[in-house]
DNA sequence: TCGCTGGCGGACCGATCGGTCCGTTATCCT
DNA sequence: AGGATAACGGACCGATCGGTCCGCCAGCGA
């Protein structure tokens, strides 16, 4: 043997790809391009990805580690486990990732935008975030004391996809925090507490 | 002279062009394949549309158009110029059209993410629509009488870019019903009447 | 009837797409 | 030092992109 195998190079293809792809969207990015940037040969990004899907699919997956990591980092601040508070934390996390200076939107719902009819595994990974999304909100608001639970999980859910497309254009701060207030005081309407 | 000259074809052609960018999204539809479901030369399509951009411009120009007309409709049947009911016919007009079976979503907010660093004129009409709308609702909102009308002007905003996105998704019609419902609620909540 | 003309449809252009393959170079082990 | 090998980088593949051009045919006017 020779040269160690391959150390970071795989997260660094996907970091740097990964990068491009939400930037500019996953269709307006060409392998060739993703290769310039991250200044590899063609041999060692097409034995990680064997195809552009692979890579997309890795790409959507990062993002979901991501957002689970993030998103945990959130509520496990939140002292017992008052469903209200984490509702809060939920909201707050993607108020707060919304307001990042290079957030241009939720990287599964872009996706799911660009390629309306992928059936494919980045599809599936995308569309199982949303899933989970909406359960985990559905979840924590049938735990609270509130007459109607499926009008306000309906109604949250409006508001994070609210706050998810209108922090993508200007006035980002505003609609993040316009966001946190209403849930807030949604919240704070619907339990009698 | 002979033959008279392009009687509806130019219609034919942004129809169908219109159609098939609304469904599969600009960037996926070819320009060959605009030609092929149109059933025309490529003359014919390019004396009347000399780039494609040209074609998504007036693509969008026609949505913008279609997207007045249906507002207006909605809007004048309103007696009066009672703005809260202005309100509420505004985002029950968006309401009825995300429940159309065919709804897929904004085509200028779909536009806008498929390709978000274009500062062409696609971008320009669909982004005039954008700032249009909301000054729409500031306008209608800032005839209110309510305490904090910057407030309530972004939550309906919110719930309009969130209705756009969920409806795009399974689960149209409760994303509708909910919006029309919290806008309601939120309108009832801020006017002391 | 013949010529003119509008439009169809496809050949063709260079560029780029995703993807394959291979020659060269650089690195480490023996 | 020498050989093995991982990775670079580019040539190359067929397909498709947006766009140009032209040959042919249909249909109307003179």
């Amino acid at each position: 043997m020779a040269r160690t195998a391959t150390p970071g190079s795989r997260e660094k293809i996907l970091c740097t790809a990964g990068g491009l792809f939400y930037r500019h969207g996953v269709r307006a990015v060409g392998m060739n391009q993703v290769i310039d940037a991250v200044g590899c040969g063609k041999n060692l990004l097409y034995t990680h990805f064997p195809s552009k899907d692979d890579l997309v699919a890795a790409y959507l997956r990062a993002c979901r580690r991501e957002r689970d990591r993030s998103s945990a980092a959130f509520t496990e601040q939140v002292p017992g486990d008052d469903p209200a508070a984490r509702l809060r934390a939920l909201v707050g996390e993607i108020a707060a990732t919304a307001t990042r200076p290079d957030f241009r939107g939720c990287a599964f719902r872009l996706y799911l935008t660009e390629f309306p009819e992928d059936e494919g595994e980045p599809a599936r990974v995308a569309r199982d975030y949303l899933r989970d999304t909406r359960a985990e909100i559905d979840g924590l608001v049938a735990r609270l004391d509130v007459s109607d639970p499926g009008q306000l999980a309906d109604r949250i859910w409006l508001i994070v996809e609210g706050l998810y497309a209108s922090a993508a254009r200007p006035g980002t701060a505003a609609a993040a925090a316009t966001a946190t207030r209403l849930v807030e005081d949604l919240l704070a309407d619907a339990t009698p507490n």
